[in-house]
DNA sequence: TTGAAAGCGCTAACAA
DNA sequence: TTGTTAGCGCTTTCAA
């Protein structure tokens, strides 16, 4: 302890390896060693070591480390935001890897903007993570900030919303069943006139999400009504955005009896303007859409759902990162590996 | 670019300030100094390391300022879970300011439990993080760990769940108001028999949201019977135990025929509990209660609750722990602020 | 079995 | 105005 640290602020510091060599009369490089249990130590020192370090409760630095090692044991993660469930489940998924071996996670979020994207994505390289787990905002439909990461080697996984041209594990959910399911249960309840409503057109979930809803149609002779069809630029991260889709969907000469919806943030945007609307209760128009949230059964009237299998792609996606992080050689075999959707019908 | 790093996997690495020295003909104090803007380089030479930094997109490693500065730009963030939208909007109030003031925010879940409280908080001190925003979880009734680290100097900043024994920066909601709101908006509505269900009893929202509760009745002539309060110590993280409490409730001879509810995971659990009874529609009990979601109006019926300035006191949060992490002098003098909560009657 | 010394990237006191 | 050097905490050759 010297003496600008006594005089100035008293700063929060733990002992360090040299502290410990000090006390204990034996150089850093051999309480370094003892530390790490390193066969070179006889097991008396061990001992010494171990007890003094747990007694003074070593621990120790991870910048040091990170600095000499070249590498933080951290990832880092770029979600729209942590307030819907999809991501939320999905961050609890990959925590559980992530911590379990060892390593942080520092996440962020996009709220959709494509500027957000950006600044979050290089933060987090700067900051020096080993690397990035990324479902795209939706705004984004340039990835060249990420293949410039990704050429110089930074690993990186995809989950959810994934790019075409970045050449690495992907983890999604199989979009495009999951909205034929949920498609087709409109149509088995009746309904003829089935719009839909999607975040921005070109991400990956879209696509595959909007392939669904027309293969259903056609498969059940129903004719695809591109007027039925509408993209929320924003991903219904901008309320008024949802509610001027869904005005034109309802003053269509010929209106939809029902709305099959791509998202959860979008879901429930779309509700909460037919709530306005008056068109809720009793149900003027029926909606199904993807969603991760545990309350659509308190909805009035409740809403079948597609539910994707978040926790897993959360999971599935780290223990990918972690291969490609601790990967002894360049990897350059890489998967896509597609989950279930669950429908849940109410 | 050494061998190593050809042969084996290539890393991802950007230019260090060595490099830029060595391209430049510079020593490394130069660059530095030239990259920091120093009034002792000159104005050619600043030009030139800046053009050059800029053109080999030269970014400082963090973990080498870290160990040199003996300080890592980043808070930790120790939340129940961030799948409640009371603490999604606080992180989004934190982030806000943290990162407008170069700081990198790393969140941590408790998911209610003790036990991972303390991994959490040993694991960001370890990684040594400049300060602390901390919410208690339900099962925190022993502070110790976080009194340990606070008296070694780590700023601390408590909000929404804080202890009375730590002498820090407290934010909080004014919980016994926001009951005392929703209790008599219950009774105003006709109702005589109102129940309380709480999270676990020592944590400091429960005393004061009780308090406005009891006051509630009090101040209107209703009598307080002690078997209509309820805690659960999960704060409602295990669904089983919400249920048996609700079950508790319906099960007196003399049946409550309404509840307010102390928070927002307790309010949802209580709701599902009500649907699976078949008490929610046609409403057998009333609802009211603590809750940051934005969707309850699309609940069938619409709950009333009271909403929490969770973005504000995030920020404001934020703001104090900057405030004890930049400052020049040990702080002595620590402020509760207490933010008004808003009632939304449904 | 242990120690001395170098180096990870950066800053700053001191020299020139 | 610029360079030399030491040191933040740690690991790891190389020497002893």
């Amino acid at each position: 302890m010297n003496y600008a640290k006594i005089t100035s602020v008293i700063m929060f510091e733990s002992s360090t390896i040299k502290d410990i060599a000090r006390a204990l009369g034996l150089s850093t490089s051999t309480v370094s060693r003892a530390l790490r249990d390193s066969y070179e130590i006889s097991t008396a020192t061990k001992k010494l070591v171990m007890d003094y370090a747990k007694q003074v409760n070593y621990r120790p630095n991870p910048n040091a480390l990170s600095l000499k090692e070249r590498r933080s044991k951290s990832i880092g993660i770029v979600v729209s935001e942590v307030a819907n469930h999809y991501f939320s489940q999905a961050i609890n998924g990959i925590e559980s890897i992530a911590n379990s071996r060892g390593y942080t996670v520092i996440i962020t979020q996009t709220h959709e903007s494509f500027e957000r994207e950006k600044t979050n994505v290089q933060h987090l390289a700067s900051r020096s993570v080993d690397g990035l787990l990324i479902s795209l905002s939706a705004e984004t439909d340039d990835v060249s900030h990420l293949e410039h990461l990704h050429a110089r080697g930074l690993p990186i996984v995809f989950f959810d919303r994934v790019p075409e041209r970045i050449n690495t594990h992907k983890i999604i959910a199989d979009n495009a069943i999951g909205a034929y399911q949920a498609t087709e249960h409109l149509i088995n309840s009746g309904f003829k006139k089935i719009a839909h409503i999607s975040s921005s057109a070109h991400l990956s979930i879209s696509i595959e999400r909007l392939n669904g809803y027309t293969d259903a149609l056609h498969n059940n002779g129903l004719s695809i009504h591109p007027e039925y069809i509408k993209n929320c630029q924003h991903g219904g991260m901008i309320q008024d955005e949802v509610e001027a889709v869904v005005k034109e969907l309802l003053n269509l000469k010929d209106k939809p009896d029902a709305i099959f919806v791509a998202g959860d943030r979008l879901t429930m945007g779309c509700m909460h303007v037919l709530k306005k609307l008056n068109l809720l209760n009793p149900a003027k128009i029926a909606i199904a859409g993807f969603s991760n949230s545990d309350v659509l059964d308190l909805f009035n009237p409740p809403i079948t759902s597609v539910f994707q299998p978040a926790f897993d792609m959360g999971q599935l996606a780290t223990e990918k990162l972690l291969e490609l992080i601790e990967a002894k050689f360049p990897v350059t075999e890489f998967e896509r590996t597609v989950l279930n959707t669950r429908l849940f019908i109410r």
